[in-house]
RNA sequence: GUGGGUGUCGUCAAGUGGUUAAGACAACGGGUUGUGGCUCCGUUAUGCGAGGGUUCGAAUCCCUCCAUCCACCCCA
């Protein structure tokens, strides 16, 4: 019990956490590249936040939330997901009277408790942008070209980007009543899930895996062909603008954002190799989100990328993520002289911006040699009584099993060139 | 919340009622205290997810619980 971590979360040990280091150093280079500022904002906010922003009837705020009542009798709330946070922040900062639009990332854990299996845990992981202020597509466009050049980036391959649009309040209000007319006749056939969908999220009939909900939807009307003449033109320019950066895209009806404060733009990036739960990022517009949280009334779009998702894709795509050395220098040493000299050595070694490495275990000179190849240091240096009284160190070149003499006042040089070599 | 699979050393595993629970890899030690990756030798589960039960006898059968994986739902 004491050992067991809780149920749906991931320790990220010491052999693999360059991996996100190198997503997460690479990841804020291309925003910057784009022109976003990340923002750090808290893991927990009032619980109302999400309630308001990601909708009450919502799955996620009616039964995935970690809620709790902290000490001061404040209702709090884990962050769910990344973007009423940073709807909080930017309108708690006023960033809404700077210039605009304005452009923020940010990469935050995000918890909903859910039954964990494959791509779903409880504490995940998410790098998220958002430009507020933006009402035309080209927003979403550079959105949608910022994680696609990332994943490209990254040598991924198959993350299909499919692209829909949800509409605005009014336009979606009338497909909702159209496509509930068109199922009604049929409700009774629907599958039980299907059934309690009706009501609550329609639109998710359309992409209910049961065969026989599939054979009932064919001929059902169609989100886009109900598009108020704004909205229509929106989609329009949308695919304009992909199409004039030549990222391929296919429209997919189907997609529905669990999140209600979708408007328009809805789009993911999808694979079908890291099992079922395979959207490895999504996003959207949200034109009305920020006034609905008290703000003014500013557009909004983006989208939250899943790390672990996207290592998952990375993994399967056999994409390999350079690790770093352990260690460049290792110094093995004979003799109390010997090792204070190598302790020395070695410090004078990291002074010089070389990883160095001695032993601590009191291991045997054959055990000391071990374990430098066990570390993989490149060059392990030999010192001993002979070595201190020549004042001529033995050097091996651990890859090729070659060893040579370097004079001591050359020593430190000669490894910092060797290494950077 | 619903369903299915799995649980034997750090890892991969053999074992399906009968004396001391294979093996491989890893780890650690050693092959006459100055040299790694190869090789050789040695060490490493009174324990088989936990707790009950059946039995002369259980890792092997039964029950309960727990953990984990996968799928539905939902989403990153």
């Amino acid at each position: 019990m004491l050992t067991n971590i809780p149920k749906g979360t991931k320790d990220l040990m010491q052999d693999e956490s360059y991996k996100w280091q190198f997503l997460e150093n690479k990841f804020a280079e291309f925003c910057a590249l784009y022109g976003f500022k990340e923002i750090r904002t808290p893991i927990f906010e009032h619980t109302e936040l999400f309630q308001r922003g990601i909708g009450d009837t919502t799955d996620v705020v009616q039964k995935e939330m970690y809620t709790f009542e902290d000490h001061g009798h404040r209702s709090i709330t884990l962050k769910p997901e990344g973007t009423a946070g940073a709807v909080r922040a930017f309108l708690e900062h006023k960033i809404y009277a700077e210039t605009q639009p304005t452009k923020l990332f940010y990469k935050t854990p995000c918890f909903r408790y859910e039954k964990p299996q494959s791509g779903r845990l409880r504490q995940f992981h998410q790098f998220g942008v958002e430009v507020f202020g933006a009402s035309n597509m080209i927003a979403d466009a550079e959105v949608i070209s910022l994680a696609y050049k990332f994943i490209k980036y990254l040598g991924i391959e198959d993350l299909e980007l499919h692209i829909n649009s949800i509409g605005c309040p009014e336009c979606r209000a009338k497909y909702r009543l159209a496509l509930q007319e068109f199922l009604r006749p049929k409700f009774d056939e629907l599958c039980p899930t299907c059934q309690s969908r009706f009501d609550r999220n329609p639109m998710r009939i359309l992409d209910c895996k049961s065969e026989i909900c599939q054979d009932l939807v064919k001929g059902a009307p169609v989100m886009i062909d109900y598009l108020c003449d704004d909205c229509k033109e929106a989609f329009e320019d949308l695919q304009a603008d992909l199409k004039a950066l030549d990222i391929d895209f296919t429209i997919d009806t189907g997609i529905v954002r669990g999140l209600d404060y979708y408007t328009k733009t809805a789009f993911e990036f999808v694979t079908n190799s890291i099992g079922a739960q395979g959207t490895v990022c999504g996003g959207g517009r949200y034109d009305n989100l920020v006034e609905e949280l008290g703000g003014p009334s500013v557009p909004g779009v983006g989208w939250g990328m899943g790390i672990e998702r996207l290592l998952m894709v990375m993994e399967a795509n056999g994409i390999e993520i350079p690790k770093p050395s352990t260690s460049d220098v290792f110094v093995a040493t004979m003799g109390e002289n010997a090792k204070h000299y190598g302790l020395k050595l070695v410090s004078q070694l990291r002074d010089n911006g070389i990883k160095a490495d001695l032993d601590t275990l009191q291991r045997n000179f054959k055990g000391q040699f071990k374990y430098s190849d066990r570390i993989g240091a490149k060059y392990t240096v030999v010192i001993g009584d002979n070595e201190l009284e020549t004042k001529l160190f033995q050097v091996k070149d651990m890859d090729n099993s070659t060893q040579y003499e370097v004079k001591e006042e050359e020593l430190i040089q000669h490894l910092v060139e060797k290494v950077n070599a």
